[in-house]
DNA sequence: ATGAAAGCGCTAACAG
DNA sequence: CTGTTAGCGCTTTCAT
């Protein structure tokens, strides 16, 4: 790799005209400017960003740690990240924390050696103790928040859309429903339970704490869940699950496959997620959609907007909205 | 953040001693050592790795560009190779290319700046070019080959693949069998035409040029060339079809029941790539499988082995098998 | 408009 | 075993 020094030997100028003439163009005379400009397509010259960054103490970097890039989700979040990030001519370190603790504090410590500006995040539980390492960067808490109060966070109204999920299994006429829950030390399961039981409040039906049962955002936890909510007795069974997030549903839709039971005429199913094969099973899925790529791409623009002033004010809480899709995976509990 | 003289400083040893005590501590007294740690600790060190890379030469960090993240088959190949390069204590640029040349010329530009000792890419029609500005870079290019004979390959054999994919409709009694494949300058695309046409051969039947049809990888491809070919005449229109890679299936298969056609009675389906949906729509996938995760696992592990070595003989073209997984997208054909 | 020189934080010679 | 010194490649004063 050729260095500054050779393009400006090249050029007969000195390394600072050159890179005067990289950067700051308008400070160099045209005809010296040319010259270090051919000189430097010749080499093929690329600037060192370690060299650089190094120097000024700044190195247009982001880094972003998703909780399981393999969860179409969480994949589109990063896509959102990194299409907004690479239009400002940031570069994007990705960490997957896998949901673990563990994992999270090593990404955490290797992103910071390389000095990121700024951070987004999808909290996990440790995530609060482990931002304390964090000096003052900028934070941007994305999908979940982590308690953080000084933390800037980019969430959906989840409350709001596990309302709708849930009311819509209650207009169908469903009273004994189900729900498989997150964990619930991770925000969005907190906020998607609860508005599944305001759901219920208003409709004036009981809560059946027996029928609500957590699960570690996996397909074996919503299979092996549904699989022990739906072999109860008939008379105690759920007619319609609420599941908690997209993978969970597989899970729940190949138990109920398995025990026989048509959907929606045994089983009533409404996920949270929307994806590709929620669209192409059957039958296609009654869903809560999330603007998963428009949720990584605020998240980006936020984070940008706080590295543009020092210490803008207040951290910003914004809440996307969610919209239910009814498509055939639910209808009426078949008659008792 | 703290700088090494600081801890240094607060140790009551020069720097170099405490960059030593940090990274080889052999080479220091176990009393210092201890108290460079316990400085290091209390201060919350964490050593500047631009300024450790650009004194090294070396910065423990290597490129991947793939072609589309949130196509689940990529997001695979990534997870694959970022868990790899976490075990080596390697950082893992992720870029998409989203199959653009544009996009992939930019982000190995950007690259270079960063020095990345290696990189993989997923090549796109350009990438000879485009690698040509990458003096003596390890490059390991993972599942399809540019044309490159420098370089290091992992590819699948989709050859034998595709192959037995169709040989497994022709056993089913078809004749007359479509295949919607992908852009033929991109090395898989060609060889699972090969394959194609092969097990055609094989088995002595006739090749129809206009029942293939070449997409772009994209379910919309899928989705207009099946509608196209469905739709010919009864007698002309093909009873099975061979679709080269995961997103184009979809659009197939939504094409068909869009038609009205029942798979597998009136439409024969197998798919290139195993999924989610490929398991839970209705009715189940037939498809070529491939082992994603392993691929870019594979290929993380070759481009360190190659950082190892510096110039290590010939380049190698690691080639892993596929697996026909036959579930009910498949049967024989309506009797005519 | 340009050049000389300093310094970002780190580690590898080289001395001692 | 430890300290001094130099330099990785770049940009930015400060002169001129």
């Amino acid at each position: 790799m050729p260095s500054i020094h050779e393009v400006a030997h090249l050029a007969n100028v000195s390394s600072a005209t050159a890179s005067r003439a990289l950067s700051r163009p308008e400070m160099v005379a045209p005809a010296t400017r040319e010259r270090v400009l051919s000189a430097a397509r010749q080499l093929g010259y690329q600037p060192n960003i370690l060299a650089r960054s190094l120097r000024q103490g700044e190195t247009r970097t982001i880094g972003l740690i998703v909780a399981d890039i393999l969860n179409p989700f969480h994949g589109q979040l990063a896509k959102g990240v990194q299409d907004v990030a690479d239009k400002h001519g940031y570069t994007v370190f990705l960490f997957n924390s896998d949901e673990e603790s563990e994992k999270e504090r090593r990404a955490i410590e290797t992103l910071r050696g390389h000095l990121p500006q700024g951070l987004i995040i999808e909290p996990t539980r440790s995530t609060r103790d482990h931002l304390k390492t964090l000096s003052n960067l900028a934070v941007v808490e994305l999908d979940r928040v982590s308690g953080n109060p000084k933390a800037t966070t980019i969430t959906v109204d989840n409350l709001a859309g596990a309302k709708a999920g849930t009311r819509h299994l209650i207009e169908q006429g469903h009273t004994r429903i189900g729900m498989i829950v997150g964990q619930l030390d991770i925000s969005t399961a907190i906020e998607r339970h609860r508005g599944f039981q305001d759901a219920l409040q208003e409709a004036g039906l009981p809560y059946h704490p027996e029928l609500v049962l957590p699960g570690h955002h996996r397909e074996d936890d919503g299979y092996r869940v549904a699989k022990h909510l739906l072999s109860l007795p008939k008379a105690t069974r759920p007619t319609a699950l609420f599941v908690g997030n997209n993978e969970m549903t597989v899970g729940a839709v190949l138990a109920a496959r398995e025990l026989g039971l048509q959907i929606p005429d045994d089983l009533s199913i409404v996920g949270f997620d929307d994806s590709r094969w929620a669209q192409t099973m059957y039958p296609p899925l009654t869903v809560v959609a999330q603007p998963a790529y428009e949720l990584g791409a605020v998240a980006c623009e936020h984070l940008i907007g706080l590295l543009g002033r020092p210490q803008s004010g207040l951290p910003a809480h914004v809440q996307l909205s969610t919209e239910l899709i009814i498509r055939q995976s639910t209808g009426p509990p078949a008659p008792a």
